[in-house]
RNA sequence: GGGCGAUUAGCUCAGUUGGUUAGAGCGCGUCUCUGAUAAGGACGAGGUCCCAGGUUCGAAUCCUGGAUCGCCCA
């Protein structure tokens, strides 16, 4: 008869494992099947937040990838029909300044000049250079989706989806082009939105200025001649400055300074005075900020004549954004470089004044500096302000400030034309369909992301670039404005077919206006990034233009899942794009995970070289143990402190435990040739009752976190259960494994078989090789149902733990005796009432099998072993008593003893007085635990104790010989090389004592060590493997020769 | 400056609705067990639960303030 299981290596390699899996998965179309068999079935929806490939994947990407496999595994297991459609975020800046590198070509210009076909040409090709590593990672680690039908933003069909969700934005008037300061790159030529600049902020040193502004035309309690102090962080807008703001409803101080080079007036804010102006100031004068509006005064340079910005230019200005709390509380303000004042210029009808070309340099009105990129001037204009007098104080400002997140250049604030999706008049919408979702963790939903939707502003949509979805916004020159919904829409209005809808082949296409004949040109824009990838739920599938049905089957997902920098990225756009479109949230259900850092806590980075690649650990502990790591090595959203031996702790503690006990398992099951029957619902063996409740606690355990997504908690309840399994099922049932009991194998081969398929979402790879191995009744683990939950018996379970308890009691005794557990004792002594004794009395036959003694017996007192102690529970008492408490502890301490064990034992209740009043407390209100007693080897904890009688008569020491015997004889095996099932012919010489011991204990000997002969002659004429040792200081040679099977 | 989160043993992390002796794994030391297991078991060393106040009979846990770190926003 053949064996019924392939051989199992009990040292594997993991990795060589999961490879032959793949081809096993490959041969057998597994993630087709496992998702077309559940064709028809509930759908749960997932979505696949796209990366661009144009980079190497890296472990943090491995880390998005398992919990992104993990959830549709298991709902796919739970009978949902889970399709998994895979998609790559192609357009973007990224790329873009990518292929610029390539080129070595750093601005607008050059790529102009190179021409945008070619250049848009090479940023598809740029796109998927790493495809085929981020294919072959995804493979490995086995991260099932559909690569094959992946979306890809850069289509046609994608891209019309993304142009009809415009024109949707467009008719419902939330599109519009604003003339708007927005953070701009000069380098790269273009505005970034809010969540572009949130990536790019960074602490740098900047000169911060106080400036004199003299006053020219006094208006209240001032006088010409005094000076408006202003302070500013950015020198370099002060050349087109427009007005001062101040906040007419703040205190503001006239002071008085004593100088060395005489006197001077200056005008703070009151709460300012002591921090700008120091001390030996004297204030002459308090009014409110409206008392001086309209003051005109002399500004810093003369660059530009005052009158070019309007009547109130170079005057005081009331701004409700002026606070007291740094600067001076006066406001330079500069109408083209700051969103407030911008607002206040439009307010006070100044003209916007713009001496800032657009590669972030002077232009020629700026005299001097014309040419110079204006960071770059800061020092020099402090220089001049300083020769000029002007200046009050310079110092350097340390603070964070928004760089390009791509090309690092700081970013300056401009105002541009620009076009808006007018998402604060859909605000309460948003946060209507955010109170919608479920976050995990829980507090993003009303802190990170709650906030950033209260704090929303208008969506910054558009971007002066080249490779990305182009606006479909198409207007004349009489100011006509056209939104085209679909290629079909353009093809009417143009007579020309949309080939392929990026620039430069989308600019060619004009049409004349349908009403008034003129003629239409596309703006140059293309869009925000992400915006495509906020479109994925429709834009993936092209509808509405097709396969709106699987749309709406789809729509909302049940679950997404990203790092947490997506909360304005991705969870963003995805949230404001269907709530734009659709009205509602496209999510359920979303998994926020941290940021991985190397081990020190520092962030991973290629320039700090602490970059930990993926193929780094899954060459060295395989997939499984990266994805288990991630898994449950701590809740996913803070964060992980990662190195390639943190994921082989898991491998030694885990994957190698669970892989033994089945290593095991074959063994014996090869050996005695054994083929189990189904597993009995009720088996009469206590253990085999206790490990599958243990099994069915787990199995509800792991479903309910796993439907809570929370995989580190299913995950270590798994890892609870499989040390259950091998440090104490099968430890204690060793036995009847080489004995064939058929139940036993059965109990196992279930057990196995079952976390093969709880466990089958965290590691695919060795649940589907243990699988296919002891069972295989379906082709892969993963075309399995989740398991269900069988009957419990928590009494057992609660029973076996007490028994543990016990023998760890015991253990601890026989270590401070210094008796080694091979040596056998007469009689172990347990301290228990109640419902521990009947658990210790029940798993007797453990416990001293444990504890190698001949017989328990029990004591049901401290009366040998100690006394009690009693103690309060404040627990129960607590919530009864409240701030009685210490009364109750002390009326609890001054109780007899003997008298509460001898109530408790009986069941009674005990009364006490508490300021005049008398209550009564029962058994669980009491905690009853042994006292020491002094000169005794007794172990206890709790309620129970157990204590060991250490004399040694001759039988004992004689089968403690007998067991060393035998010990000594195993080990001679093991050196000899020998199978566990080989059989041997053993001779023993030696110390005469050792001797008779084995005589005595001859069949126990031969038994333990399969001989079918023991010899005690010296060894004349046996050839074979001799070993010598000493046992307690007596000689013994054991000689072992194989015997040939019969 | 504001928001969110974190801070527990040398390291990585748990810690239930507040309950009085704060746990686990790794690492270290001493023993021990072994017909699967580079495994397991027992014991030991190792903690001002970031700090300071407060609430409470009782705080790692709740509140306030502060420190440090991370992310985000100005």
């Amino acid at each position: 008869m053949p064996a019924p299981h392939r051989p199992v290596d009990s040292r594997p390699s993991l990795p060589a494992m999961e490879e032959s899996v793949l081809e096993r998965w490959r041969e057998r179309d597994v993630f087709r099947a496992s998702v077309t068999r559940r064709e028809g079935s509930p759908p749960f929806v997932f979505y696949e937040g796209p990366p661009t490939a144009n980079g190497r994947p890296g472990s943090h990407h491995v880390l998005s990838r398992a919990f992104k496999d993990i959830f549709p595994r298991y709902k796919t297991m739970q009978g949902f029909a889970v399709e998994r459609k895979g998609g790559w975020d192609c357009h973007g800046l990224p790329v873009e300044i990518e292929v610029e590198k390539q080129l070595g070509i750093t601005s607008k210009d050059d790529i102009e000049r190179y021409g945008i076909a070619e250049f848009n040409a090479r940023c598809r090709e740029s796109v998927f250079t790493f495809l085929e590593e981020w294919d072959r990672l995804t493979e490995r680690i086995g991260f099932w989706i559909d690569l094959e039908d992946a979306y890809r933003t850069l289509d046609s069909e994608y891209i019309e989806s993304v142009w009809w969700a415009l024109r949707q934005i467009w008719d419902k008037d939330l599109l519009y082009e604003g003339h708007k300061v927005v953070p701009y790159c000069p380098r790269c030529g273009t505005a970034l939105s809010s969540h572009e600049v949130a990536l790019g902020y960074r602490d740098v040193v900047d000169q911060s200025v106080y400036v004199r502004f003299p006053v020219v035309s006094a208006v209240g309690p001032i006088s010409n001649g005094d000076s408006l102090l202003i302070w500013t962080t950015t020198p370099w807008t002060l050349v087109s400055n427009a007005a001062v703001a101040i906040n007419p409803e703040l205190t503001y101080a006239r002071v008085e300074i004593k100088g060395d080079d005489g006197d001077e007036i200056v005008i703070v804010a009151e709460a300012l005075v002591e921090r700008v102006v120091g001390e030996g100031a004297r204030i002459l004068d308090r009014f409110l900020g409206s008392a001086i509006e309209d003051t005109k005064y002399d500004p810093p340079f003369s660059f530009i004549a005052g009158e070019e910005y309007g009547d109130r230019g170079h005057t005081v200005l009331a701004g409700d954004f002026v606070t007291a709390e740094d600067g001076s509380g006066l406001v330079h303000t500069a109408v083209a470089f700051g969103e407030d004042d911008y607002r206040l210029g439009a307010q006070y009808g100044l003209a916007v004044i713009n001496p800032v070309k657009l590669d972030g340099t002077y232009d020629e009105r700026i005299g001097e500096y014309a040419g110079r990129f204006v960071k770059d001037v800061d020092e020099d204009l402090v220089k001049a302000l300083r020769d000029s007098g002007r200046l009050w104080r310079a110092q350097d400002y340390e603070h964070a400030y928004p760089h390009c997140w791509r090309c690092s250049t700081p970013l300056l604030y401009y105002a541009k034309p620009s076009w808006y999706i007018a998402t604060t008049k859909i605000r309460d919408q948003l946060m209507a369909a955010n109170e919608t979702v479920n976050w995990h963790p829980e507090h993003i939903k009303h802190g990170r992301f709650g906030k950033w939707l209260e704090g929303n502003v208008d969506w910054a949509l558009s971007r002066e670039r080249y490779w990305g979805t182009p606006l479909p916004v198409w207007r004349s020159e009489a100011g006509e404005v056209m939104c085209i919904g679909s290629f079909a829409e353009l093809e009417e209005l143009s007579g020309v077919a949309v080939t392929d809808p990026h620039r430069p082949y989308v600019d060619d296409i004009t049409f004349a206006h349908p009403q008034s004949g003129n003629e239409m040109r596309r703006v140059p824009e293309v869009i925000d990034v992400w915006f495509d990838s906020g479109a994925m739920p429709f834009a993936q599938y092209h509808a509405p233009f097709e396969n709106q049905d699987v749309f709406e089957r789809r729509f909302p997902a049940d679950f997404i899942c990203e790092a947490l920098d997506q909360t304005r990225g991705w969870f963003y756009s995805l949230l404001a794009v269907s709530t734009l479109v659709q009205g509602e949230s496209s999510y359920k259900n979303v998994v926020c995970l941290g940021l991985i850092v190397d081990e020190a806590g520092q962030k991973m980075s290629k320039t700090k070289g602490n970059v930990v690649a993926p193929w780094e650990v899954i060459d060295q502990h395989g997939a499984d143990a990266f994805r288990w790591y991630y898994f449950t090595s701590k809740q996913p959203w803070d964060g992980y402190r990662f190195s390639v031996d943190a994921v082989g702790e898991g491998v030694r503690q885990f994957l190698l435990q669970l892989w033994n006990t089945y290593a095991f398992y074959v063994l014996y099951a090869n050996a005695g040739e054994v083929v189990p029957g189904p597993v009995e619902q009720q088996p009469a063996d206590d253990l085999d009752r206790w490990i599958i409740s243990r099994l069915n606690a787990t199995t509800e355990v792991v479903a309910e976190r796993l439907d809570a997504y929370d995989a580190t908690f299913a995950g270590r309840a798994i890892a609870e259960l499989v040390d259950d399994l091998s440090n104490w099922y099968v430890r204690r049932s060793r036995r009847r494994f080489w004995d064939g009991d058929l139940v036993a194998f059965a109990t196992l081969r279930h057990c196995l078989v079952t976390i093969t398929q709880l466990l089958a979402p965290f590691c695919p790879f060795i649940t589907d090789e243990i699988y296919d191995n002891l069972d295989g009744s379906e082709a892969s683990v993963h075309l399995c149902d989740f398991p269900t939950v069988g009957v419990r018996d928590e009494v057992l379970e609660v029973e076996m733990a007490i028994a543990r308890e016990t023998v760890r009691l015991g253990l601890k005794a026989r270590g401070q005796a210094k008796v080694k557990v091979r040596q056998p004792l007469g009689e172990a002594v347990i301290v228990a009432v109640g419902k521990e004794r009947e658990a210790i009395e029940r798993m007797a036959d453990i416990v001293r099998e444990e504890l190698n003694v001949k017989a328990l017996r029990f004591v049901s007192g401290a009366d040998e072993l100690g006394s009690l102690e009693i103690k309060p529970n404040y627990r129960s008492l607590g919530p009864r008593f409240g701030n009685q408490m210490p009364a109750v502890a002390a009326a609890v301490a001054a109780l007899d003893t003997a008298q509460v064990g001898a109530a408790l034992r009986e069941g009674r209740e005990i009364g006490i007085t508490i300021d005049g009043q008398d209550h009564t407390i029962g058994s669980d209100d009491l905690l009853v635990a042994m006292a020491p007693l002094e000169g005794y080897e007794v172990e206890r904890e709790g309620s129970h104790a157990v204590a060991l009688d250490l004399t040694l008569d001759a039988d004992l020491r004689c089968e403690g010989q007998a067991r060393e015997i035998v010990h000594a004889v195993q080990s001679a095996r093991k050196n000899a090389g020998l199978a566990v099932e080989d059989r041997i012919t053993l001779g023993l010489a030696g110390d005469g004592g050792l001797l008779d011991a084995a005589r005595t204990h001859e069949a126990y000997v031969s038994g333990e060590t399969l001989a079918t002969a023991i010899s005690f002659d010296d060894d004349q004429g046996t050839v074979g493997v001799v070993e010598s040792t000493t046992i307690d200081g007596a000689q013994l040679r054991i000689t072992i020769t194989a015997v040939a099977p019969a």
